[in-house]
DNA sequence: TCCATTAATGTAATAACATAACATTGTTGC
DNA sequence: GCAACAATGTTATGTTATTACATTAATGGA
């Protein structure tokens, strides 16, 4: 299942991410595509850098991982935020108005632009607990 | 100004976190410390460790990079979050209680027990806007 | 005090994550 | 066809973090 505009290492990279159920590093998706030809970490790199400007691929700063985007037909700009199980490895993607809100506020009470926002929750599901 | 129950290491990290503007990497510690006698990364990441852990110091995952606590006195367990300027390098500390409720009731919905967040505002400050 | 236990330290080696630099190929539009 | 730009390929290197193992220091009984 291949995507709109994207090119031939960013599908390959979108799909292997989209296979897997819980994150994968830039390395773990090397591995896995070296039988399809890629060679080199910069390769991986440059793809996931125009999929999560597309937004159809999350970074987790906390892992230094990444997955496909759970919702990869809405490119919305909203905050987006995590909660990862540290046990499973299972990541649950979600956004909450009142938290973007909140941190709108602090921003512009301070003439702060924000950039990106990251918000992550480590700790256990509830299957795992 | 050495603090409480710190080892040497600890206290060296730890002040000299104190005395940056701005995060430091694990290996801009070293750099530093060289002089005091550390030798190797694990020394500071060992120190760090222990710090992160009594809250006396916070790790920036966006930066791979450290800070001092802002309320070193205050060894709340609450959320904090941090803003950071991408041009200065600036880091504010803040906690907002609206955002910790609003975090909580996503996790209790799911029976998901949070261990740590993180929480990072990258943008630009009203300095260098 | 002696000894056992645990915490902290020191050191070398290596693993894991990420980018710089530069050459080449592919695509687009005039 | 060709200029301009985007994407790719490749090597080397830079940066961040941990494993493994030996040693020393601090703590708390018997």
């Amino acid at each position: 299942m291949s995507e709109q505009n994207l090119t031939k290492n960013q599908d390959l990279v979108l799909n292997q991410l989209g296979k897997s159920k819980t994150p994968m590093s830039a390395y773990d998706l090397l591995d896995k595509l070296r039988e399809k030809g890629l060679k080199a970490p910069l390769q991986i790199y440059r793809a996931l850098d125009k999929l999560t400007e597309m937004g159809l691929a999350h970074r987790l700063e906390t892992l230094n991982a990444f997955v496909a985007c759970a919702h990869p037909n809405c490119h919305e700009n909203e905050l987006i935020a995590f909660g990862i199980c540290e046990n499973c490895n299972k990541v649950w993607e979600f956004s909450d108005d009142e938290v973007s809100k909140r941190l709108d506020l602090w921003a512009k009470e301070r003439d702060f632009t924000p950039v990106k926002t990251s918000l992550e929750i480590r700790g256990i599901c509830a299957k795992c607990a």
